[in-house]
DNA sequence: ACCTGAACACCGTTCAAGT
DNA sequence: ACCTGAACACCGTTCAAGT
């Protein structure tokens, strides 16, 4: 209620702020000298509240890290449940390319990746699997997520230089199986890719786990 | 034989020099001044034979993609020879960490993998996978590849980032299945991970490629 | 054709000083 | 406790000028 405090600046302000420049303008639009400006307030103010450059970034990541990591998870057995989550937690990060980009480049995908970590525990357990085959599971499935999303927000970040399919494929490579050109030419859309290859590996471990 | 040229810069010589820089002080200590100061010249020389800083981080990347994609080829069955390339690969890319992080943030990886893309086209057809499932397959052992690249590698460049394994779980988690703690908690050897992660995914994909 | 020097606009950061 | 102003060292880049 009392509440109000218009001016003077909070930690928690300066990194609200920080967010909103990032995800309009990217990491290279962040500078302290803007951000102080978008604050109405001298550089040096912020130095006293988060910190010098780092510190901020620090702040800003583990934010990112905390909201960004939730997803629901939906599906009748435990590998669609897996898969459904993988898929959700992908549509989240890249909603914020650059965001989670910034994450990852600051080393915190690890803890990005907490909540989901926690669900493919219990899913993978109550797929059967135990001891090491369920950690090795659980690192892989986090692996390929990650990997996946990290390809797809590098594409969308710079599309321009980005080789087109054509540029690829030579008709040598596939002179064995001509039609394969066509296919491998045609843009895949990462979605249906991202399906195909979670739900591939999914079995894959899930099997190799509980055969022996 | 008369190609002394002790002093005059030439293209090919800025760039390994800045890859020298980017190899040992990363990519935040390569400035055009060091590099010029490097070169014994001054800062304005560079732009007249490469031109700006982001048409020689250009150049150098199209040099690292096209020195570091090149692997051998060993084993038996297209299915080992494709997890041999793979290891190959990988140990060539943490080789030089910083080198492809930077090829990645500058959206060129899919360059780099070139010369792998070529060979898993190859050794897939051989697998006897054939169209739009031999395309998937590409793109996915690809994209599982880069991906395990990228996350070791973000670790080994900041590893103070990097939360200990401890941090990660909870006894909650795994109240289920309590021997599984502590084989969450071991580190788990990034090589080992990447072996048997690869090898069932390739042996996932091919299943599932020939089944039908 | 190839290279220099000076200048400009922009960084992050520090530090003494104000209230 | 909180914030400012001035200053410093460092960027990338441009441009006129030299040979």
């Amino acid at each position: 209620m009392a509440g109000q405090q218009r001016q003077g600046v909070s930690p928690e302000r300066i990194v609200e702020v920080a967010l909103g420049i990032l995800e309009s303008d990217g990491p290279e639009g962040l500078t302290m000298r803007r951000l102080a400006s978008k604050l109405g307030v001298a550089v040096t103010a912020i130095y006293w509240h988060v910190g010098d450059k780092q510190a901020l970034l620090d702040a800003v990541v583990d934010r990112i890290a905390a909201e960004v990591g939730e997803v629901p998870v939906t599906g009748e057995d435990p590998v669609a449940r897996i898969v459904s989550m993988g898929r959700s937690l992908r549509h989240n990060l890249l909603a914020r390319p650059h965001l989670v980009g910034l994450v990852h480049q600051r080393g915190r995908t690890a803890v990005m990746f907490q909540p989901a970590r926690r669900v493919l525990v219990r899913e993978l357990t109550a797929a059967g699997l135990r001891g090491q085959d369920a950690a090795l599971a659980v690192h892989t499935i986090l692996w390929f997520v990650s990997g996946s999303v990290l390809n797809v927000i590098q594409v969308e970040r710079s599309p321009e230089q980005h080789p087109p399919a054509e540029e690829l494929w030579t008709a040598d490579d596939v002179r064995d199986a001509p039609d394969l050109l066509e296919h491998l030419a045609r843009p895949i859309d990462p979605d249906d890719l991202f399906d195909y290859s979670l739900g591939a590996l999914v079995h894959a471990l899930v099997k190799r786990g509980t055969s022996h």
